[in-house]
DNA sequence: TCCGATATTAGGACTAGGTACTAAAATCAG
DNA sequence: CTGATTTTAGTACCTAGTCCTAATATCGGA
């Protein structure tokens, strides 16, 4: 063994994130071990094999035409969602998200992450943001963990208020109070 | 010969073009003609395999990816500033800022641009959003160009705050009013 | 109507990149 | 040193094909 098995699991799993397109006998190369090692290892860690990756990336790409807001257009990742209720998401501050300068992230990917929520929350075929008050009230830095809840506080007809609070651990850093349009149809075109 | 071959074909490029996923086997019957008919269909007009239409799918969303998530550098381009007193930035929205199933410019991108320009345009070292106040007034669609104006109003020791009114053409589509802080310095790192 | 050309179908051998399973061998940990 | 864990090996089978040969079906014209 050239490293514990668990090792060489978290970078194999790491591995097949960044290239989908590899397949278990480049992988065996890779970690020097056999074929069939490869093979329990996606067990283990329920990666499916390459063609069945490959045609996942390939039907997000097709949805991008087709389907409603898919989770993909999350700013965050979503950990737990009640439609017409409320939401999580986590978003990591990484390097890109940061002005160079200070190390602080830029305003608009909290806003981001929490408008993306509100919109994630409206349980409708289409939700637009008409208002919205914010608040930045603690910087983030690069490596933080942002975790913004949102949470419905009123349905009307037409508009939906949305109250969003993101925390780093437990220090409230943006808060924000949503005024979403909701679009039952189609078009409410120019 | 059910209709003619040249039929078929046209139909097949079609129904591939719009379906990448469907197996030889599928078309064979759909089109009630053999699966070697297909594949000497396929042939004839060029059209790979299966398995490598989903990776060419695959491929180009790999690509997307990695050219979509960044949101760097400044948001538009700034095409007049005048420090601590107001300036213009200019946003064309592209596919990759709208919704995909309305078209609809996501609301962070606008935001994204309005702040940014709220940044900018402060004379200091560094500058963070504290509050704002934001208004959504029109939906903003793909290829449509956003004109963004900021403009200080008030300056005060730690605060700034600077207005911004972004228009397509001469319609507003988006107010909001940022109150701005300024060189803090945040002592820590860097 | 028959003839040749074109079109279609059938079948076999082979491929990649697997799954699912069994079994043996190697390695680790107490 | 023993028992459990981990790794490797090998088999049969799968899908969605390729490539190739050969047989059959159908059409269009003299």
């Amino acid at each position: 063994m050239r490293r514990s098995k668990k090792e060489r699991q978290e970078r194999l799993q790491d591995t097949i994130q960044t290239n989908p397109f590899v397949t278990d006998e480049e992988l065996a190369a890779a970690f020097n071990v056999s074929v069939q090692t490869i093979r329990l290892d996606r067990m283990e860690l329920s990666i499916p094999e390459l063609r069945e990756r490959i045609k996942y990336v390939a039907e997000r790409n097709m949805d991008d035409e087709v389907r409603s807001l898919p989770i993909e257009e999350v700013i965050g990742d979503i950990i737990d969602i009640e439609l017409d209720k409320s939401a999580i998401s986590i978003f990591d501050v990484k390097k890109e998200h940061v002005f160079m300068r200070n190390g602080i992230a830029r305003g608009h990917h909290l806003f981001a992450q929490a408008n993306s929520l509100a919109v994630a929350v409206i349980n409708d075929e289409m939700a637009l943001t008409g208002k919205a008050d914010i608040r930045f009230t603690r910087p983030v830095r690069e490596g933080e963990r942002i975790v913004a809840k949102a949470k419905v506080t009123r349905m009307e007809k037409l508009r939906t208020m949305v109250e969003v609070s993101s925390f780093v651990g437990s220090e409230l850093v943006f808060r924000g109070e949503f005024s979403m349009f909701r679009a039952p149809a189609a078009e409410k075109d120019d």
